[in-house]
DNA sequence: ATCCAAATTTTGAATCTGTACAAATAATAG
DNA sequence: CTATTATTTGTACAGATTCAAAATTTGGAT
Protein backbone atom coordinates (compact mmCIF):
# COMPACT_ATOMS: atom_id res chain seq x y z
CA UNK A 1 0.00 0.00 0.00
CA UNK A 2 2.78 2.86 0.55
CA UNK A 3 5.54 3.25 -1.55
CA UNK A 4 8.23 3.78 0.91
CA UNK A 5 12.30 4.69 0.57
CA UNK A 6 14.79 6.14 3.48
CA UNK A 7 13.75 8.78 6.01
CA UNK A 8 14.94 12.24 5.52
CA UNK A 9 14.08 12.78 9.03
CA UNK A 10 15.89 10.02 11.85
CA UNK A 11 18.18 9.91 14.53
CA UNK A 12 20.97 7.51 14.62
CA UNK A 13 19.87 4.04 15.79
CA UNK A 14 21.10 2.80 19.05
CA UNK A 15 23.63 0.10 19.79
CA UNK A 16 23.14 -3.29 21.47
CA UNK A 17 24.13 -2.09 24.94
CA UNK A 18 21.74 0.71 24.94
CA UNK A 19 19.34 -1.08 23.23
CA UNK A 20 19.44 -3.54 25.80
CA UNK A 21 19.14 -1.45 29.07
CA UNK A 22 16.05 0.26 27.64
CA UNK A 23 14.11 -3.22 27.02
CA UNK A 24 15.18 -3.98 30.66
CA UNK A 25 14.42 -0.73 32.23
CA UNK A 26 10.83 -1.07 30.71
CA UNK A 27 10.88 -4.85 32.55
CA UNK A 28 11.37 -6.15 29.05
CA UNK A 29 13.82 -9.13 28.41
CA UNK A 30 16.35 -9.09 25.74
CA UNK A 31 15.59 -11.27 23.36
CA UNK A 32 17.33 -12.97 19.48
CA UNK A 33 14.34 -11.39 17.87
CA UNK A 34 13.93 -8.32 19.62
CA UNK A 35 17.25 -7.48 18.40
CA UNK A 36 16.89 -8.56 15.06
CA UNK A 37 14.08 -7.05 14.45
CA UNK A 38 15.65 -3.91 15.87
CA UNK A 39 18.50 -4.01 13.50
CA UNK A 40 16.29 -4.61 10.27
CA UNK A 41 14.12 -2.08 10.41
CA UNK A 42 17.26 0.31 11.64
CA UNK A 43 18.81 -0.86 8.72
CA UNK A 44 16.29 -0.52 6.17
CA UNK A 45 15.11 2.89 7.90
CA UNK A 46 12.39 4.39 6.72
CA UNK A 47 8.76 3.39 7.30
CA UNK A 48 8.25 -0.40 7.26
CA UNK A 49 5.41 -3.04 7.41
CA UNK A 50 5.76 -6.15 9.83
CA UNK A 51 5.93 -7.83 6.49
CA UNK A 52 8.94 -6.38 5.27
CA UNK A 53 10.98 -6.52 7.96
CA UNK A 54 10.25 -10.05 7.74
CA UNK A 55 11.34 -10.38 4.24
CA UNK A 56 15.08 -8.15 5.03
CA UNK A 57 15.61 -10.12 7.70
CA UNK A 58 14.84 -13.48 5.83
CA UNK A 59 17.43 -11.91 2.82
CA UNK A 60 20.22 -11.53 5.73
CA UNK A 61 19.92 -15.07 7.24
CA UNK A 62 17.82 -17.27 8.88
CA UNK A 63 14.09 -16.18 8.86
CA UNK A 64 12.00 -15.42 11.89
CA UNK A 65 8.75 -17.02 12.18
CA UNK A 66 5.93 -14.21 11.08
CA UNK A 67 4.44 -14.04 14.74
CA UNK A 68 8.08 -13.01 16.31
CA UNK A 69 8.49 -10.47 14.37
CA UNK A 70 4.84 -9.29 15.28
CA UNK A 71 5.80 -10.01 18.75
CA UNK A 72 8.68 -8.32 18.96
CA UNK A 73 7.92 -5.25 17.08
CA UNK A 74 5.23 -4.95 19.86
CA UNK A 75 7.58 -4.86 22.36
CA UNK A 76 10.17 -2.76 20.57
CA UNK A 77 6.62 -0.21 20.57
CA UNK A 78 6.06 -0.93 24.13
CA UNK A 79 9.70 0.00 24.90
CA UNK A 80 9.48 2.87 22.87
CA UNK A 81 12.42 1.82 20.46
CA UNK A 82 10.36 2.02 17.96
CA UNK A 83 6.97 4.13 16.70
CA UNK A 84 3.84 3.33 14.92
CA UNK A 85 4.12 5.64 11.82
CA UNK A 86 0.48 7.69 11.99
CA UNK A 87 -0.44 7.36 8.12
CA UNK A 88 -4.20 6.51 8.20
CA UNK A 89 -5.75 3.47 7.82
CA UNK A 90 -4.33 0.32 6.39
CA UNK A 91 -1.43 -2.12 7.10
CA UNK A 92 0.50 -0.84 9.97
CA UNK A 93 4.21 0.81 9.31
CA UNK A 94 6.83 1.47 11.78
CA UNK A 95 10.09 3.41 11.98
CA UNK A 96 13.51 3.59 14.09
CA UNK A 97 12.52 6.11 17.16
CA UNK A 98 14.04 9.10 16.01
CA UNK A 99 13.18 13.28 15.64
CA UNK A 100 9.43 13.73 16.29
CA UNK A 101 8.10 14.58 12.83
CA UNK A 102 5.22 14.33 10.66
CA UNK A 103 4.35 12.40 7.16
CA UNK A 104 2.98 13.49 3.88
CA UNK A 105 1.34 10.88 1.74
CA UNK A 106 0.70 11.33 -2.10
CA UNK A 107 -2.49 10.73 -3.21
CA UNK A 108 -1.24 9.84 -6.72
CA UNK A 109 2.37 7.59 -5.99
CA UNK A 110 1.04 6.81 -2.30
CA UNK A 111 4.66 7.90 -1.75
CA UNK A 112 5.37 8.17 2.21
CA UNK A 113 7.41 11.41 2.70
CA UNK A 114 8.85 12.40 5.79
CA UNK A 115 8.31 16.43 7.39
CA UNK A 116 10.69 18.17 10.07
CA UNK A 117 8.07 19.01 12.66
CA UNK A 118 7.58 22.96 13.32
CA UNK A 119 7.84 22.75 17.58
CA UNK A 120 5.93 26.15 17.65
CA UNK A 121 2.85 24.44 15.59
CA UNK A 122 3.27 21.82 17.39
CA UNK A 123 3.01 23.08 20.82
CA UNK A 124 -0.57 25.01 19.78
CA UNK A 125 -1.88 21.28 18.55
CA UNK A 126 -1.08 20.07 21.94
CA UNK A 127 -3.17 22.44 23.75
CA UNK A 128 -6.41 21.92 21.62
CA UNK A 129 -8.21 19.77 23.45
CA UNK A 130 -9.83 20.82 26.83
CA UNK A 131 -9.72 18.64 29.52
CA UNK A 132 -8.10 16.18 27.78
CA UNK A 133 -4.53 15.14 28.40
CA UNK A 134 -2.71 15.67 24.95
CA UNK A 135 0.68 13.88 24.90
CA UNK A 136 1.48 13.77 20.92
CA UNK A 137 0.23 15.27 18.02
CA UNK A 138 0.76 13.63 14.62
CA UNK A 139 0.14 15.21 11.15
CA UNK A 140 -0.61 13.50 8.13
CA UNK A 141 -0.39 15.93 5.28
CA UNK A 142 -2.25 15.11 1.76
CA UNK A 143 -1.71 15.88 -1.60
CA UNK A 144 0.57 15.40 -4.46
CA UNK A 145 4.25 15.26 -4.06
CA UNK A 146 6.97 17.18 -5.71
CA UNK A 147 7.62 14.76 -8.33
CA UNK A 148 3.24 14.34 -9.05
CA UNK A 149 3.19 18.21 -8.74
CA UNK A 150 5.83 18.96 -11.40
CA UNK A 151 4.14 15.87 -13.68
CA UNK A 152 0.53 16.98 -13.30
CA UNK A 153 1.65 20.35 -13.86
CA UNK A 154 3.62 19.62 -17.52
CA UNK A 155 0.45 17.38 -18.66
CA UNK A 156 -1.49 20.81 -17.75
CA UNK A 157 0.86 22.95 -20.07
CA UNK A 158 1.23 20.80 -22.94
CA UNK A 159 -2.27 18.56 -23.03
CA UNK B 1 -10.86 -0.58 17.67
CA UNK B 2 -12.12 2.80 17.47
CA UNK B 3 -15.50 3.59 20.08
CA UNK B 4 -17.31 6.21 18.37
CA UNK B 5 -21.18 8.21 18.15
CA UNK B 6 -22.02 11.12 16.51
CA UNK B 7 -19.95 14.23 15.29
CA UNK B 8 -19.93 17.34 16.83
CA UNK B 9 -18.13 18.80 14.19
CA UNK B 10 -19.95 18.04 10.78
CA UNK B 11 -21.13 20.28 7.66
CA UNK B 12 -24.86 19.37 6.65
CA UNK B 13 -24.29 17.00 3.96
CA UNK B 14 -25.64 17.36 0.40
CA UNK B 15 -28.78 16.49 -1.42
CA UNK B 16 -29.38 14.41 -4.19
CA UNK B 17 -29.05 16.79 -6.94
CA UNK B 18 -25.75 18.59 -5.58
CA UNK B 19 -24.27 14.80 -4.93
CA UNK B 20 -25.38 13.93 -7.97
CA UNK B 21 -23.58 16.96 -10.10
CA UNK B 22 -20.35 16.40 -7.95
CA UNK B 23 -19.85 12.56 -8.62
CA UNK B 24 -20.79 13.56 -12.77
CA UNK B 25 -18.59 16.58 -12.72
CA UNK B 26 -15.13 13.45 -11.50
CA UNK B 27 -16.54 11.81 -14.31
CA UNK B 28 -18.15 9.28 -12.14
CA UNK B 29 -21.56 7.97 -13.06
CA UNK B 30 -24.51 8.33 -10.31
CA UNK B 31 -25.86 4.56 -9.17
CA UNK B 32 -27.93 3.67 -6.96
CA UNK B 33 -25.08 2.14 -4.24
CA UNK B 34 -23.55 5.17 -4.52
CA UNK B 35 -26.20 7.49 -2.91
CA UNK B 36 -27.52 4.89 -0.45
CA UNK B 37 -23.89 4.68 0.45
CA UNK B 38 -23.83 8.27 1.26
CA UNK B 39 -27.00 8.53 2.66
CA UNK B 40 -26.33 5.85 5.11
CA UNK B 41 -23.29 7.55 6.48
CA UNK B 42 -24.83 11.09 6.30
CA UNK B 43 -27.55 9.71 8.39
CA UNK B 44 -25.29 7.93 10.87
CA UNK B 45 -23.43 10.80 11.82
CA UNK B 46 -19.44 10.27 12.71
CA UNK B 47 -16.68 8.07 12.03
CA UNK B 48 -18.03 4.42 10.32
CA UNK B 49 -16.61 1.52 9.32
CA UNK B 50 -17.52 -0.01 5.73
CA UNK B 51 -19.20 -2.64 7.87
CA UNK B 52 -21.25 -0.10 10.14
CA UNK B 53 -22.38 1.30 6.83
CA UNK B 54 -23.17 -1.90 5.74
CA UNK B 55 -25.60 -2.76 8.52
CA UNK B 56 -26.82 0.88 8.69
CA UNK B 57 -28.15 -0.14 5.34
CA UNK B 58 -29.13 -3.39 5.83
CA UNK B 59 -30.99 -2.15 9.06
CA UNK B 60 -32.83 0.78 6.65
CA UNK B 61 -34.19 -2.25 4.25
CA UNK B 62 -32.96 -4.22 1.30
CA UNK B 63 -29.04 -4.88 1.90
CA UNK B 64 -25.84 -4.29 -0.10
CA UNK B 65 -23.29 -6.75 -1.20
CA UNK B 66 -20.37 -5.90 0.64
CA UNK B 67 -18.19 -5.48 -1.96
CA UNK B 68 -20.75 -3.10 -3.22
CA UNK B 69 -20.28 -0.74 -0.01
CA UNK B 70 -16.68 -0.85 -0.78
CA UNK B 71 -17.03 0.23 -4.19
CA UNK B 72 -19.17 2.88 -3.39
CA UNK B 73 -16.86 4.44 -0.74
CA UNK B 74 -13.98 4.42 -2.58
CA UNK B 75 -15.83 6.20 -5.32
CA UNK B 76 -17.05 8.73 -2.66
CA UNK B 77 -14.08 9.54 -1.60
CA UNK B 78 -12.47 9.89 -5.19
CA UNK B 79 -15.15 12.41 -5.58
CA UNK B 80 -14.02 14.21 -2.52
CA UNK B 81 -17.55 13.59 -0.69
CA UNK B 82 -16.41 11.75 2.01
CA UNK B 83 -12.91 11.03 3.68
CA UNK B 84 -10.57 8.58 5.35
CA UNK B 85 -10.65 9.07 8.59
CA UNK B 86 -6.66 9.87 9.69
CA UNK B 87 -6.83 7.60 13.05
CA UNK B 88 -4.40 5.20 12.79
CA UNK B 89 -3.24 1.98 11.70
CA UNK B 90 -6.44 -0.67 11.52
CA UNK B 91 -9.89 -0.73 10.38
CA UNK B 92 -10.68 2.48 7.57
CA UNK B 93 -13.34 4.65 9.17
CA UNK B 94 -14.83 7.17 6.74
CA UNK B 95 -17.11 10.43 7.56
CA UNK B 96 -18.75 12.90 4.97
CA UNK B 97 -16.57 15.79 4.03
CA UNK B 98 -17.61 18.86 6.41
CA UNK B 99 -15.95 21.46 7.98
CA UNK B 100 -11.79 20.69 8.59
CA UNK B 101 -11.14 19.19 11.92
CA UNK B 102 -8.80 16.64 13.28
CA UNK B 103 -9.03 13.90 15.82
CA UNK B 104 -8.05 13.27 19.44
CA UNK B 105 -7.78 8.97 20.37
CA UNK B 106 -7.97 8.06 23.60
CA UNK B 107 -4.94 5.51 24.54
CA UNK B 108 -6.80 3.86 27.12
CA UNK B 109 -10.87 3.72 25.91
CA UNK B 110 -10.11 4.72 22.34
CA UNK B 111 -12.58 7.09 22.21
CA UNK B 112 -12.19 8.89 18.86
CA UNK B 113 -13.19 12.51 19.60
CA UNK B 114 -13.71 15.32 16.49
CA UNK B 115 -11.42 18.76 17.22
CA UNK B 116 -12.23 21.49 15.63
CA UNK B 117 -9.26 22.74 13.81
CA UNK B 118 -7.64 26.30 14.75
CA UNK B 119 -7.67 27.98 10.71
CA UNK B 120 -4.58 29.62 11.69
CA UNK B 121 -2.46 26.41 12.97
CA UNK B 122 -4.35 24.69 9.95
CA UNK B 123 -2.31 26.98 7.60
CA UNK B 124 0.44 26.77 8.58
CA UNK B 125 0.95 22.96 8.44
CA UNK B 126 -0.34 23.38 4.80
CA UNK B 127 3.02 25.21 3.20
CA UNK B 128 5.34 23.04 5.57
CA UNK B 129 6.28 20.87 2.40
CA UNK B 130 8.71 22.24 0.03
CA UNK B 131 7.57 21.32 -3.90
CA UNK B 132 4.83 19.79 -3.24
CA UNK B 133 0.92 20.24 -3.23
CA UNK B 134 -0.66 20.20 0.30
CA UNK B 135 -4.44 19.69 -0.02
CA UNK B 136 -5.16 18.46 3.40
CA UNK B 137 -3.49 18.43 6.87
CA UNK B 138 -5.16 15.85 9.21
CA UNK B 139 -3.91 15.78 12.64
CA UNK B 140 -3.99 12.85 14.91
CA UNK B 141 -3.66 13.80 18.50
CA UNK B 142 -3.12 11.55 21.51
CA UNK B 143 -3.38 11.07 25.17
CA UNK B 144 -6.06 10.63 27.47
CA UNK B 145 -9.60 12.29 26.70
CA UNK B 146 -11.63 14.05 29.87
CA UNK B 147 -13.18 11.48 31.32
CA UNK B 148 -10.23 8.92 31.24
CA UNK B 149 -8.32 12.20 32.82
CA UNK B 150 -10.29 12.54 35.43
CA UNK B 151 -10.39 9.03 36.76
CA UNK B 152 -6.73 9.41 36.41
CA UNK B 153 -6.82 12.10 38.25
CA UNK B 154 -9.19 10.45 41.17
CA UNK B 155 -7.16 7.40 41.27
CA UNK B 156 -4.05 9.55 42.13
CA UNK B 157 -5.76 11.34 45.09
CA UNK B 158 -7.59 8.62 46.83
CA UNK B 159 -5.00 5.33 46.13
C1' DA C 1 -38.26 5.74 -27.10
C1' DT C 2 -34.43 2.57 -27.97
C1' DC C 3 -29.73 0.96 -28.50
C1' DC C 4 -24.83 0.69 -27.42
C1' DA C 5 -20.46 0.92 -25.21
C1' DA C 6 -18.40 1.57 -21.09
C1' DA C 7 -18.79 1.93 -16.20
C1' DT C 8 -20.64 -0.45 -12.15
C1' DT C 9 -22.62 -3.89 -9.51
C1' DT C 10 -22.68 -8.33 -7.98
C1' DT C 11 -21.16 -12.93 -6.52
C1' DG C 12 -18.04 -15.83 -4.51
C1' DA C 13 -13.57 -16.80 -3.57
C1' DA C 14 -8.92 -15.44 -2.50
C1' DT C 15 -5.64 -12.54 -0.04
C1' DC C 16 -3.55 -10.04 3.25
C1' DT C 17 -2.92 -8.49 8.19
C1' DG C 18 -2.96 -9.22 12.55
C1' DT C 19 -4.30 -12.09 16.68
C1' DA C 20 -5.08 -16.23 19.85
C1' DC C 21 -3.39 -20.35 21.85
C1' DA C 22 -0.59 -24.06 23.75
C1' DA C 23 3.67 -26.36 23.90
C1' DA C 24 8.62 -25.85 23.58
C1' DT C 25 12.53 -22.86 24.66
C1' DA C 26 15.49 -19.45 26.39
C1' DA C 27 16.56 -15.46 29.67
C1' DT C 28 17.41 -13.94 34.28
C1' DA C 29 17.50 -14.20 39.51
C1' DG C 30 19.51 -16.66 43.15
C1' DC D 1 23.56 -24.66 37.78
C1' DT D 2 18.55 -24.61 38.68
C1' DA D 3 14.03 -22.78 38.99
C1' DT D 4 10.90 -19.50 37.44
C1' DT D 5 8.75 -17.06 34.08
C1' DA D 6 8.87 -14.37 29.95
C1' DT D 7 9.25 -15.39 25.04
C1' DT D 8 9.28 -17.80 21.02
C1' DT D 9 7.16 -20.65 17.73
C1' DG D 10 3.88 -23.17 14.86
C1' DT D 11 -0.72 -23.64 13.85
C1' DA D 12 -5.22 -22.02 13.51
C1' DC D 13 -8.29 -18.36 13.06
C1' DA D 14 -10.89 -13.92 12.35
C1' DG D 15 -11.73 -9.70 10.07
C1' DA D 16 -11.02 -6.39 6.37
C1' DT D 17 -10.29 -5.64 1.78
C1' DT D 18 -9.48 -7.01 -2.92
C1' DC D 19 -10.03 -9.69 -7.25
C1' DA D 20 -12.04 -11.95 -11.39
C1' DA D 21 -15.84 -12.76 -14.25
C1' DA D 22 -20.53 -12.43 -15.40
C1' DA D 23 -24.79 -9.69 -15.14
C1' DT D 24 -26.66 -5.07 -14.95
C1' DT D 25 -27.09 -0.20 -15.28
C1' DT D 26 -25.89 4.43 -16.76
C1' DG D 27 -25.55 8.25 -20.03
C1' DG D 28 -25.17 9.59 -24.59
C1' DA D 29 -26.33 8.84 -29.39
C1' DT D 30 -29.73 7.38 -32.73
Amino acid sequence: MAKDSGSPVSGQPLGVDELSERLRSRGLRVTGPRLIVYNALAHQGGHRSADEVAVSITAAGPSLPRTSVYNALKALVDAGLIDVVDAGPGTTLYEVRGESHHHFICRQCNALIDVPSDSTVDGSLLSEVPGATVESAQVILRGLCPECTQRSKARAKSG
